[in-house]
DNA sequence: CCTTTATTTAACCTGAAGGTTATTTAACCG
DNA sequence: CGGTTAAATAACCTTCAGGTTAAATAAAGG
């Protein structure tokens, strides 16, 4: 067993049916046979592969009589975008500009009605260094 | 092997072997002996673990001399990120303020001037049906 | 209680993932 | 050419993932 979170999450999400399941779930609670439905596969492969989601914590159980509904648990998928963050600059053009744009704007509300500042034109291509923020971490 | 790109990926990211491999080429393009370097592993193991990395579209390969250098290729990361979206709602609380406050944002640039408008207090959760736009995806 | 419904567990099979060492291939360099 | 360095390939081993069928567990309900 992958001893690291990071690991077994990812693990996880590299098989098409959980990610189905997961995707069924992002709709609602629901119960083991219901989710089992759409797949051409036996009872106790479902019941695998919620173990499986279950332990990457990517899905939690409750009970409810003879049923044992699923949800969907965030914390894993957060951990994924949170691992993801550092990559970003890779490949979303948004990234900057997108904090331009906060900048800008914060810039705008402190002068706010003094004159005209801060042309649109970004051009902050291969700075390194500082960090920058970008609203979507906690 | 899988035959969906996204299973590839994932697959891919579940080692964390790769991972840090990954991490690694995110501060620059290296090669394969600079690489291995920081393993307690045979330099055939961290071959096949960078061909995993090609085949997923994660890394991708120039050459130079008897070097191979690597390099981040970032279209499997941003599919990885876009298969996220969908569950962004289920942990991110910026989800929706980072929307109203862009939503906000544009209301108050149209109407520049003309008077006060829209408080910052939003509170817009549990609201169904259209899609937002979040500055993010391509 | 006995039966039905929902789900899990057990035992098993197959193939592929991740590692090893030994051998090749490729390119430079004296 | 012959040696050295960089990397990939081959052949092999062991463990584990994902599927199967058959049996066990849990709870509801006549």
């Amino acid at each position: 067993m992958a001893i690291d979170p990071l690991s077994q999450t990812f693990a996880a999400l590299a098989d098409p049916t959980r990610r189905a399941i997961l995707a069924r779930l992002a709709l609602g609670e629901t119960s083991v046979t219901e989710l089992a439905e759409p797949f051409a596969m036996s009872l106790p492969a479902i019941s695998k592969h919620l173990k499986v989601l279950e332990h990457a914590n990517l899905i939690s159980r409750g009970r409810e009589a003879q049923w044992r509904p699923c949800r969907i648990a965030p914390t894993a998928l957060k951990d994924v975008d949170g691992w993801l963050e550092r990559y970003r600059k890779f490949w979303d053009e948004n990234f900057d500009r997108l904090d331009d744009y906060l900048q800008e704007l914060k810039a705008a509300e402190e002068i706010k009605g003094r004159g005209t500042k801060s042309k649109s034109k970004s051009k902050s291509k291969s700075k390194p260094g500082k960090e920058k923020s970008h609203g979507r971490r906690k």
